[in-house]
DNA sequence: CTGAAAGCGCTTACAG
DNA sequence: CTGAAAGCGCTTACAG
């Protein structure tokens, strides 16, 4: 009795203090034996370790953030419902974290400005080393109106600031390592089933077919890219009419893999081959339309994974992050549907 | 000088006492006044809330959990890497947080125990509230090997010991809704097509459609519920299989979206129309396969927006949760193919 | 190698 | 209505 440990309450983390009792330190050197960055003597190592394993320690990192530091953590705040391609980033991001004993803090603005401000704001309270603005479209978006302490990075939808970091998808350059891949299939007759005509990346991705083939000397069949929309019906209908209207095409860039599903369904109903009578490649990889499927396809992946973890990488590393924008290629995931 | 508000170093957050200083008040009193809890001169009040918003006060959250408090955030450790299915149900509880001001930490474990148990100590040493550990099948999951002194609730996949808190899909349930639905429009002669054996989710949705079926005196086309897997080809192929065995139905139950979109391109292949000829429903209401397509179709909502939800809700209400697996139903979305 | 003390930024009894 | 003081759980110079 008397200087022993004290019974700590029932329903109650065990401090440090609990540990250093335990073990029979101060608690100056029991934080010392636990960060294991002092000179401790070996025994008395041994008996703090002991002794906060016993008790299931577990530091307390709110008093550790509170000293000032880093708090080893980054906010991400996501403005996508669907999670269509901000799933892959934030899986991304929180990989590159927990390799660095990080953690995520997760929010949804629901793409509203207000609430997107509002949870940074709430982030920020919680002194997350840095803020990750993750974006559904590639559209320029207008900064967020606060000034951090911490650095902001964007990811997918690009501020509008020069001077903010942002790392966003090249979908032109995709899109042109698609269409050169076709042409060193051999093909040369090449039709682009674009996307709204409204929308960047379906413009960016049409664009990009454009220059391949013309660096190749090629024109688009339909003298350019042909715009839609992004669903099934579309891509659907635009082979029955190319096709009606008896074009001569021998590959298909379509602006996504729904677009691309639609496109294989119609080819396969007019009883044409892929890839022996037309090649295609779809766009954005997704698993569900272009390999879990009757007739796999091959398709651009935009490898948002890598986007995530570049993002974080530059956020979490000392220092500014560089100003500007940050365009990161895709990778053609091949299911041989081009030769 | 001397008494004036010390000029806050370059990049660093404003502190409370920052704030009283601006406002020539007290640390004390300017807490009071920011907490709008205590009675403080109406003069004052606005003085503070003045100086607060002038140097973009943001009170450092860490300070506040440390004084022994809730955290007001809670840890979400997901075992999915697709987040086909955790992905809603994370959006679900970070729904439910934001609209209580608090905030999410979230982990991935990849389906890795070790590494689950690792964030798991990570998030309580940032002193959550709780912790959600969100699955990915169904199939009961050894509990987590941590004591720990804030609740844990599973979800979707839940815990081996009953004295847990889980709440999970009513898989059963929800394919009885759907073929009773189906029996209501008149269908008699139903054909179920599962998933896999082994799977749980695949043997409940395929339990409920007979027991739905028995309890209208019907018997199942084929005797039973016909297994596979949980692609497209399994209920393109049935289909065919159904087809040219000149079995007579005029309903089918699908185990997911995938099969029934399989399903769906056969019966079109051979001429045959939903609902007219043939009722169809999926399950999962997967929009790029079941509403975002040239034929959309029906199918079992399984609510796990709601599901995140509700969890959430356990985990902060104040409290132990009660012990136990939830079960919660989902909901038919109809687009045309029942009837 | 070890420990007493100050301090991180707040909140909350407790006096006045 | 206001403020001085203690304390939340840690870390880090600073003495010894």
């Amino acid at each position: 009795m008397g200087a022993q440990p004290s019974d700590t309450a029932p329903h109650k983390n065990p401090t440090l203090a609990d540990v250093a009792a335990a073990a029979g330190v101060s608690i100056a050197t029991a934080s010392k034996a636990l960060s294991n960055r002092y000179d401790v003597a070996e025994t008395t190592k041994v008996r703090v370790l002991e002794a906060a394993e016993e008790l299931s320690f577990s530091p307390n990192l709110l008093a550790r953030g509170l000293l000032g530091g880093r708090t080893q953590s980054v906010g991400i705040i996501t403005s996508d419902l669907e999670g269509r391609f901000s799933l892959p980033i934030m899986m991304g991001a929180e990989g590159a974290m927990a390799a660095d004993r990080s953690t995520v803090l997760l929010s949804n603005s629901r793409g509203n400005p207000e609430l997107e401000l509002q949870h940074a704001k709430a982030l920020l309270s919680r002194r997350v080393d840095g803020l990750l603005l993750v974006g559904d479209t590639p559209e320029p978006r207008p900064p967020l109106r606060l000034q951090t302490v911490v650095p902001v990075v964007y990811v997918y939808a690009p501020s509008q600031d020069p001077a903010d970091t942002s790392f966003v998808c090249d979908n032109a350059a995709s899109a042109k390592l698609a269409t050169e891949r076709l042409i060193g299939a051999g093909r040369r007759a090449i039709v682009h089933l674009g996307g709204p005509a409204q929308s960047l990346a379906a413009i960016d991705r049409a664009e990009g077919t454009r220059l391949a083939a013309a660096a190749a000397g090629l024109e688009l069949i339909g003298g350019a890219p042909a715009m839609g929309d992004w669903h099934e019906t579309w891509g659907w209908s635009s082979v029955h009419r190319l096709l009606d209207e008896a074009n001569e095409f021998d590959a298909l860039v379509c602006g996504n893999d729904q677009i691309a599903r639609g496109a294989m369904d119609a080819l396969e109903a007019r009883g044409l081959r892929v890839p022996g009578d037309v090649a295609l490649i779809g766009f954005d990889n997704w698993s569900v339309l272009c390999a879990d499927v009757r007739r796999p396809f091959s398709s651009v992946d935009l490898n948002l994974d890598g986007l995530g973890r570049a993002a974080i990488q530059t956020l979490i590393t000392p220092g500014a992050p560089v100003a500007g924008i940050h365009k990161l290629s895709g990778l053609i995931v091949d299911r041989g549907s081009i030769e």
